[in-house]
DNA sequence: ATTATATTTGCATGAATGCGCAAACGCGCA
DNA sequence: TGCGCGTTTGCGCATTCATGCAAATATAAT
């Protein structure tokens, strides 16, 4: 069992939001979930200005909480599909699965103002 | 006190999503944190479908919770700007702030992509 | 094979959260 | 003023979640 595929294998591609509640383009809630920890949104901007993958340690460095902590707070993003992971020697390299998240966003916004423009 | 200044005031009008992580565009967790859960999300699905305010107990009509978990689910959207209250009569009207929104999506999404575009 | 380093996972714990029910509150009306 | 309807809030309960620590796993080097 490799990193990437790991529990409920949730790593879609890239323009696929997974729609729950009837409305195409509103993500699953545990989309919303997996970025709604002030610690996980703080390692999803860590990772942003990055612009390049990193370890699990190198991410750990910027944070007072356990490696375990950080590891599984990476490993829900990564389930969810906004992170991607690679394993590189004994080191995972984590890192923003950009057109997802980015689909995701737009998709949602796009689904809100499409469906209730209110004046334009 | 009226129905819209509640708690904490976090209502915010429209293009201004509040940053954390020092990280301008991304939102604070508290926004996702009120988008995380599948029965408020559901709420936003069906508010975003109405196209025009709906009372509690309109939105309570569709779901098998009780009328006072709605109105907490209401509050906490409320709370976060992501939804906008206003008292008509005894009633409540609850309606999506695109705006605000629609607004915050893009600004994180550009946010991601201004950052860190893979190739182009 | 043993050791070392990096990451993940099992377990316990305290805090947060969704929920139902009942009571309180706000507002219109007789 | 009192009543009824709609909404909110207080309280208790069960579940989920973030966290730390220790143990397990994965991989590389000796």
């Amino acid at each position: 069992m490799n990193a990437q595929t790991r529990k409920k294998t949730a790593g879609m591609t890239s323009g696929d939001s997974p729609s729950c509640c009837g409305l195409p383009g509103i993500p699953d809630a545990r989309f919303f979930r997996a970025l709604c920890d002030p610690t996980r949104l703080r390692i999803m901007a860590l990772l942003v200005e990055a612009r390049q993958p990193r370890t699990v340690s190198e991410v750990a460095e910027g944070f007072p909480v356990d490696v375990s902590v950080v590891s599984r707070h990476l490993a829900v993003l990564r389930d969810q599909g906004i992170l991607l992971a690679e394993r590189q020697g004994k080191e995972v390299r984590y890192s923003v699965n950009y057109e997802f998240l980015v689909s995701a966003l737009h998709g949602f916004a796009r689904a809100v103002e499409a469906c209730c423009p209110p004046e334009e």
